[in-house]
DNA sequence: GTAAATCCTACTGATTCGGTAGGAATTATG
DNA sequence: CATAATTCCTACCGAATCAGTAGGATTTAC
């Protein structure tokens, strides 16, 4: 239950970008500056977001990256399953067709909650854009995850 | 994103104590294996469940482990967090006391997102207990089940 | 007394994680 | 064209975590 920090500085980046969105490619350099994080390290993690359409590069002198879609159209979700694979938290989750693990087990009694939590957090990653996340916002408008009744303030 | 088997293991392991709750209790060897566990590396999980007070064990011939609650009062994230250690998505939620390394950010614009995740996910984990999962419910309908009921005194 | 069980501490092999290293390929600019 | 800036690619590395083992000490029912 710890997000690795390829979630935590894949999605720095992409805000970082999706504040530049509309001017000209951003370098790496700058965004793996402004967000503290390894050149190096960073380079590896937009090179998965390419790979998965999620930002586009321009190769050499004065190019960079730049989002491949509105800050609106990109979900933390997206994000996520680009830099760390499908959301899985068991095996037996990870896809629907083969649930080879759990046949097995039959009478798992956790399953169930494992599918309800899974459903939770996907839905709260996918219900947040970058747009809402450099409004200032976490995109608590269009979602239903019961129990979320605390308000948080984006203070200063 | 993805539960350790410390995670999954222990709840199972927890599920079929509450199955027998009420009984005698049920040695290790069994939980073992009818959840098809390691029994020395069960055996660890048992002393964190234990140590954080969730679990009562009997020593000796004949002995075993038996909750230490009523099903009904052990919630899924009582579970996690003996095994696991305090739900903490990234390293600045740990203790709301003590942000230092936020701090140090200031303008992070995923931190709002963050919290919103963590308090969905305690909140699925901690609306669970026992008796919705042995009940075959993930607790999804009424997690109001506190129903206090009489329990036989864990000392110690 | 003996067998059944928990308790405790340490070790280990494999994998993942976070990060480095070095260079090849591409492109704007002068 | 030359050069500098920049992305792209692949491999490697040390440390930490994970899942599991090993071996024995202790407690207790019978
Ligand atoms: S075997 Fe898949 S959730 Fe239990
Ligand atoms: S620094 Fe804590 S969430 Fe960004």
């Amino acid at each position: 239950m710890k997000l690795s920090s390829r979630t935590e500085y894949g999605v720095r980046a992409m805000v970082e970008l999706a504040e530049a969105h509309g001017g000209g490619p951003v370098a790496l350099r700058e965004v793996a500056e402004k967000q503290g994080i390894s050149e190096k390290y960073l380079e590896q993690l937009f090179a998965a977001l390419r790979k998965e359409g999620l930002i586009y590069s321009q190769r050499g002198a004065q190019g960079g990256y730049t989002l491949a879609k509105a800050p609106g159209e990109i979900r933390v979700g997206d994000i996520v399953r680009a830099l760390e694979g499908p959301i899985a938290l068991c095996d037996c989750l990870a896809n629907e067709e083969d649930d080879a693990v759990c046949e097995r087990m039959g009478e798992c009694a956790a399953h169930p909650l494992w599918v309800k939590l899974q459903d939770g957090i996907t839905s709260i990653l996918d219900s947040t854009t970058l747009q809402d996340m450099i409004a200032g916002a976490s995109g608590d408008s269009a979602n239903d995850i019961r129990g979320n009744s605390e308000e948080e303030s984006p203070n200063e």
